[in-house]
DNA sequence: TTTTCTTTGATTTTCGAAAATTTCTGCGCA
DNA sequence: TGCGCAGAAATTTTCGAAAATCAAAGAAAA
């Protein structure tokens, strides 16, 4: 069995941005041990990675936590991914050919299939895994063809923690009906090759996460004793 | 004393970005624990997070190595750091106030005062660690007033690494002449707040790393016994 | 009652060695 | 001579416990 290690990590991240922990909870080496049937070290050297991808967040000698939420870095994220999202579209639409149009139509039909089953259902909820995974390979094949394999990279780091912010009952997960409309403008502008519009549709597309007052829960303060009253 | 661990990490990042190991050196966690007086255990942890940040390559069960140099990857950073720089100081002639137009003053003043001595005296060598500085100090206070952590962070990371594939003799450490002007032009540009124009320097400035092909050693290649001749 | 100090308990950090895996080396066989 | 298969050596990965550090509770002093 080739790396327990890389299984741990793996899943770590999985259970972090599907929301599977709290805003700002503790994330004990010794208690998550028992979940992996590892050593504490394992864990430790896991949580310690994810902290450097932003998933995970590390104080010394205090250890490590969910990443709070929190209005400003979800909208520093979503500026990162007009950033990333731009250029790789952009770069992509001069670098990329039949086949890349290939693979993004592909990648917008299941995309669209499972957001109109959601539409027509009303109910996001037993699709949300599917629909997680389409939206992220629609958005990732959108700059497969940038030529950069730093940018890809990078833009994986950064939707991965803007995913892990928005994920939450209240937002409904990310999940807008106008997407099923503003997905479709993307793939266009990517099939005319239309630099400009493509910007247009990726920033109409994010911009919505930075208008929309980010519903948002209270967390308890620290009160220093001798301020109360 | 706090954290044995962070001053590891440190001390490696230092090492690893100033050149003092060939590209591709095995890095060695039980030879490395040596050099620290620590265990090969703390040594490993902090290989794991270098190589979160892309300083550090790692494989499993192959251990880690330092990152080799390639002029693709000299690319790609080279057109991330304009992507990021450029909107970085774009933002912050938007939000930035006299306080950062200083600072950006007095940055640039320290490593103007560096370039113009090692133009006269012709010799980088004896200035590169503070040049290295200085320079880093420049761009790094260029988009310091964007209003983004998130970006700030980002574009640590991807400086880093770009000053990690440059480091070496024969690129000059990544000095050039022109930079003196280039570096003014910058300065100038962020005064007048000027947006349009400071793309313009941003780009000219670090596009240079794009065109000048890059000298580089050949690295022996790993040969299967049966293609021997 | 409030403040400060001390002790206790819990958590984090570091360690060195055992277990698992890969790489190297030499031997036998075609 | 070339190939492949042991066995040995070196390296990486995992572990559990010891050491160090921090947080909480309680006692003593103001």
């Amino acid at each position: 069995m080739a790396g327990q290690d890389a299984d741990v990590y793996d899943d770590m991240r999985h259970r972090l941005i599907t929301g599977e922990f709290e805003y700002g909870t503790k994330l004990r080496a010794e208690k998550l041990r028992q979940d992996y049937g590892c050593s504490a070290s394992t864990v430790r050297e896991v949580l310690f990675r994810l902290s450097t991808v932003g998933l995970v967040e590390f104080q010394e000698q205090r250890g490590f936590r969910a990443p709070y939420q929190s209005v400003e870095q979800q909208h520093e994220l979503t500026h990162m991914r007009i950033l990333l999202e731009t250029e790789g579209a952009c770069q992509s639409i001069r670098l990329g050919g039949v086949e890349w149009e290939s693979r993004l139509t592909a990648a917008h039909h299941k995309l669209s299939h499972i957001e109109t089953r959601v539409r027509t259902s009303g109910d996001l909820t037993p699709l949300l895994d599917l629909w997680s995974r389409a939206e992220q390979e629609f958005h990732e094949t959108l700059i497969d063809a940038c030529g950069s394999e730093l940018l890809k990279r990078t833009h994986v780091v950064i939707y991965d923690q803007f995913r892990q912010q928005l994920v939450s009952v209240e937002t409904n997960y990310g999940y807008f009906p106008e997407n099923i409309r503003e997905h479709q403008a993307i793939l266009d502008a990517a099939l005319e090759r239309n630099e400009d519009l493509m910007r247009v549709c990726v920033n109409d597309h994010l911009a919505r996460n930075l208008t929309r007052p980010m519903p948002r829960k209270v967390y308890p303060e620290v009160f220093d004793k001798s301020s109360a009253i």
